[in-house]
DNA sequence: TATGAATGAGATTTCATTCAT
DNA sequence: AATGAATGAAATCTCATTCAT
């Protein structure tokens, strides 16, 4: 028995898997994924049918990394709340946060907010995809966490606040403003934390 | 000139297209709009494939009336925010409202927040959908700025709020909160308030 | 048992006969036999499904009647062409006879020359309206020998020329008028008749 | 940039063609048009659905392939009218003509007689093939045209005879033939051109 | 590896016809 | 006689996937 050496190289591999998922990620972005043909993704990707099935067994399994890469990109961005030597008030980095989610938009030319969106719609639906919006969302949420400790300890916040429930609140909001995007696409990250600058200012005793 | 009276009473047509539009809600609650097929539509209604057609001329206009009916029954239960003798803080409006989603949510019997999903990923895909969204979003956020001058008046939040600012803010929070609910079932009102009040509890002077 | 009257007039039942008839006259010019759907009949005619039944049992029915109508009515019209006293040369019964189909096209509001086209198509799959084209074109040869006899003894025609023969190959001329007709709507019977006097017209001698 | 080859070759394209075509028109023949269903279509075309849509992208483009591809075939037979050292009278003409169109129906083993029919008819009801006979029709036409300039040249037809009148009269009992053939499978060229020669014999002076 | 023609189950939709009223 | 809502078989067409080359 012949052992072979892979024929071409581990990066072209990538970069063939990357020249589909892109193209899947624009088609669905246009169409939804369930709306979305294999056809329409092979034509985008400039592969054949055959070439798109080497890379991805079936189309759920490409739904799957698309969801994956579209809902990572967006969890990705908002790793790096924390540093530490210079914890910002919640309002700014409610800002900070937000205008990463616009750029993440803008660097990508294919507009990952709409295939979030269609991510989350699956994830009623596949338990897979499910689970990955599930360790993504974790992920968010204990970055926001490691935020939230800083903060209370910056005095931006209560002592006595609980810094999950912050965490789970705080992050709840990012949905909400992509949502909004989409329906009004001159919602802005400066108005945006504005809303939540007013609501933690005190009201003054009257 | 014959006036004929209708062979069927605007009843009876108004109780056969919910009747479609239920079996419609269950199918997409569990598969989604496009993995739901018309047959799985039409089995669940127990009406023919004809009569089907006889309310709702295409697929993608049963989905319209679908995802309109989803968004539209969340958007109704937060319209009686402002009892204006009895104005609440934030925290206790966004506890009560996301009780009401959920209440909503089992007074049909099917998963309306599913639903609801969907029709964001639709609104991505189908002007038709976004228009309605943004209707309904519309709605949503005027009661909540009926709700932010009043608990302006009412000394809960600063006297210079913009309450627009606020009102978007806040009532972002609910898409959030849904999809929290969609990946971690234990989600719950109480917690999910309790993060926005200890956001807008004062950090004591250090 | 009880015997029952007909409890509308003879003359209602046709008249509501004629009304479904040429409703689906209409329908067949516009959109062929097979196109035309019975809702369209249905609609056309002003009556309800049920009421269209009442005449006609089947839509295959209620197209062998369109067919014969249509046949019928071009055929009608060419049952005069012998008048003893004043036989016309061939070139002038030609003439007299596609004038004669334009007519009754006007005539009704239909297009009839359309619906003739559809009744010859659906002879070669359907016996029935075969058989009724059979007799139809049986009773236009009749007249056209009938003329043929006239004109030979009128001296328009050779003596020994067959009557059958020459009734065959004129009115076989017909057909051959309508379809230019639906192709070149500026055809035009006078042309059409001065084609056959230029054939007839001897060859001077050289 | 590469060159790449075809897959398969343009042959054996044209060959997959011609084998649904061919189906199609033993359907057309038998059903009509549009009582032929795609399925019958597939099933004689021995092909799967996928691979018929492959090659047309409709039932309606199907319709007018085979709808061409019928009168094509006719009208290619009638392109040979005038050979110039030979040209024979009118009635040997249309003997001549009448009598290919049947050979023209036992080469392809279908009834393509049967299937111009129905192109007429749909002429009636799309544009596209309306399109498609007038150009056979045209082409017919200036066959026979030039046969006439030839035959008025040779002596057969007076001097002063116009040659487009005469073609268009000549070419029109084409159809009358063909409609007459399907009535009475026993009509035969030797009689009908026989019908032309009595028409154009002249009537001795009394 | 890569191709893309071919497959065929299955999707949406239509429409001739019926029948309770 | 007349209505028209309802039926459901059947039509057209799509599309995820395979496999010979």
């Amino acid at each position: 028995m012949i052992l072979r050496m892979p024929k071409v190289s581990e990066e072209h591999r990538a970069r063939r898997r990357d020249q589909i998922l892109t193209a899947a990620m624009r088609c669905a972005a246009r169409e939804g994924f369930h709306k979305t043909t294999m056809s329409a993704v092979i034509r985008e990707s400039g592969l054949s049918a055959g070439a798109v099935y080497l890379y991805f067994s079936s189309k759920q399994e490409l739904i799957r990394a698309v969801a994956g890469t579209a809902v990572g990109a967006v969890a990705g961005t908002l790793g790096a709340l924390t540093e530490p030597e210079n914890v910002v008030p919640p309002e700014q980095a409610l800002l900070a946060t937000t205008s990463r989610i616009l750029e993440v938009g803008r660097a990508h030319d294919v507009e990952i907010i709409r295939v979030a969106l269609q991510a989350w719609a699956e994830a009623a639906r596949d338990p897979a995809v499910l689970a990955l919006l599930h360790e993504e969302i974790a992920g968010i949420r204990a970055a926001w966490t490691d935020y939230a400790v800083a903060a209370i300890a910056a005095g931006h916040l209560a002592a006595d606040a609980d810094p999950v429930a912050v965490a789970r609140t705080l992050m709840s909001m990012l949905p909400g403003f992509m949502l909004l995007r989409l329906v009004d696409p001159s919602t802005d990250p400066e108005q945006y934390a504005a809303g939540l600058a007013a609501l933690r200012r005190p009201a003054s005793p009257r």
